[in-house]
DNA sequence: CATGAATGAGGCTTCATTCAT
DNA sequence: AATGAATGAAGCCTCATTCAT
């Protein structure tokens, strides 16, 4: 088909057609919606055959624990350059937004499918059993919960707030406004809605100390 | 089959049958889940012949259809008794509380599967071109919106604070928590996380004045 | 197609539909063997759709203990009338030769295919734990170990016979029997090496008492 | 990848392979029983490609014919001290005892799949027609014939008794038990089942001169 | 010799729906 | 009103085999 076949290695066209197939699903998802997502559109719509499908995933459930591990990593390459800061409520609503960023350019589509009760790769509990644990929100959690931690031990967090449960808390949030988002088809503004309800959130774990030196009054 | 048959006027033993149907499909999702709900399980379960299914019923989304308001009409009957309370925080957390508690009776299962993006009974922005508009969390959200602006009223919230926009925000909390207890699959206590979350944000809409007199130090 | 369709009942048509999957079954395995036995086959044979296919049969595995109860049906019936004989050997030998009758009417290729190790139907420890126990195999062994406890009980049994036992051990040489009948695609005689087989074990299970009354010197 | 690659010749390294894929069935058989021995585990299990599985075997056929005279092999070659004993029939016994120590540690998964109706190799009538004829029961057979004619010889058998037939009895018999034992998925000593059962039917070939010298009263 | 990607027919089962009675 | 037989599209998955590299 294209010019690359004559001198492409094998490996690379192996992942290419990995890749055909995976794309092929994010793409049918977001056209159409998960009730969409069966192995034989998956095939049709990427040109690969049933039995090729199979091949790469061993099963349907594989292709969305891919489809993970694949957001996982663009997550943290992104992430890697780490902005230290010195308000944690910032910081924690940054990672945030960004994730809210992803999940607008990944489209509503695509997210109100997956934002589904039965998707148990939004949960970490069930996660946590497995060895490929560690999806967008384990991640951002663990994030937070550093931040929380860091502002704990600057005093900056009231006494009675534990960081590692705040963390999940946030998350749980942020959850539901996604949910509500995908509810309402998107004519929600979402990170801006992130931004409003984390704020009032986040400033209630504040300490005095944190407010007298940056909210000022 | 049994002696009302003969003096049961017809439509009374239509209305029977229909409710016959329903019910079998409220516990079958109760105790199954929803990918139980299958016309064959709901017919069995009823002991209603899948002819008869299809002469009250046109398809199946309208079964469901029927569902949502048959379950709203229940719960607002239990909620008429408002209870007034000086603090706005403990008034909000009770209606929620209430229907966590609902969730609970109703069922994991039940609400897991209810739980979907695609149910748009629970997005108000869908519901309200709609005759039936007004489902558990119209209600709720206007109740918390009034107590909040009560609130307001007696200054007991920050200036910056819009009640109505806080009273879909804490909704939208609430779906987060709801969801994250459905993909924990009930393993989670529910009431506990929502007192714990919603008073971190309810202590954060507070103004000082509020908590001179209510949190007073 | 035939002119019963007119006048006949429901109930009745719906026998034939069964009967119509059976019978394509068993013709299916008679001329192609177990391994054609397919859902698509049997519904192309019998003209009947899949899903109807599935109405009468929840499952591939349930139409064969269908068919064993057919079998043991048809069994029963011209079994009915008893020849009591005193001769325990003459009695026992009888039954398993009537039996082979029918395994040479149904014919070679049914058989063959039927006796496979994986047809857990053939054995009576699996079927047991079953309701619908109950098979060829279970009716004759439970009237051989009738007629060998009528033997013990006139002393025609050596000692350390136990009638069940036996009984069952019978049963499992003549599997050994139909076994090797299908290994050499019937070219055996073979209700002539049931004869020859079981008599001389038969015989072996006599007592000194019967061999004087019945066997003379 | 290893040392071992210089100096191999070609021809060697290529048995090897072969035995490889042999090994792995062989050992998967065992292990998991006939239904899981797909090319695909095949190849995972012998770390041996796909590709090269199809080159040392044109289809999966061929592997199998390939197993059945190996197996026959290996059998024969710990078979060749003959126990010389003067009581047929623990002579025989012991024969078949040993064939069911072998089937015992073959396994019942390999054994089960084995003893299918469809497996010719456990049909002397077929094989007599082959070059390869001479399975693990021709040979069992033979030994057994000679057996019973040698205690012919002596008078130790009923004259009309066929030693020949009376071979292939047994080898009938026996066939049973294993595939009731099969039936029974190992849930049946089968050596003792063998002893019981072999031991009623020798017993009634034996003459009244054997009875007297070997049984006593 | 060896590899492994690619194929596609075929297997069993589920389910909402229609329709003659 | 009520019945239940009949339908067939669709779903997920397995597996022997082929072929370019």
């Amino acid at each position: 088909m294209n010019n690359k076949n004559i001198s492409m290695p094998r490996q690379v066209k192996s992942e290419q057609t990995k890749k055909k197939i995976f794309d092929a699903a994010v793409e049918l998802i977001k056209k159409h919606g998960f009730q969409y997502l069966t192995i034989k559109n998956i095939c049709e719509f990427s040109g690969v055959s049933n039995g090729s499908f199979y091949y790469y995933f061993k099963t349907k459930d594989e292709l969305l624990t891919y489809y993970l591990s694949e957001v996982y990593k663009q997550y943290v390459t992104q992430l890697d350059n780490p902005k230290p800061q010195s308000d944690f409520r910032k910081s924690i609503l940054d990672a945030y937004l960004f994730y809210g960023d992803y999940c607008e350019k990944t489209g509503i589509d695509f997210i109100s499918s997956y934002y589904s009760t039965e998707n148990k790769a939004l949960c970490r509990r069930e996660l946590a059993h497995k060895e490929n644990a560690g999806t967008e929100y384990t991640s951002i959690i663990a994030q937070t919960a550093g931040d929380l931690k860091e502002a704990k031990k600057n005093d900056y967090l009231r006494e009675e707030i534990d960081p590692a449960e705040a963390a999940a808390d946030i998350c749980t949030i942020v959850k539901g406004i996604i949910f509500e988002w995908s509810l309402n088809d998107g004519k929600l503004d979402l990170k801006e809605t992130m931004d409003r309800i984390l704020m009032v959130y986040l400033d209630s774990l504040a300490s005095e100390k944190f407010r007298r030196e940056f909210i000022c009054n």
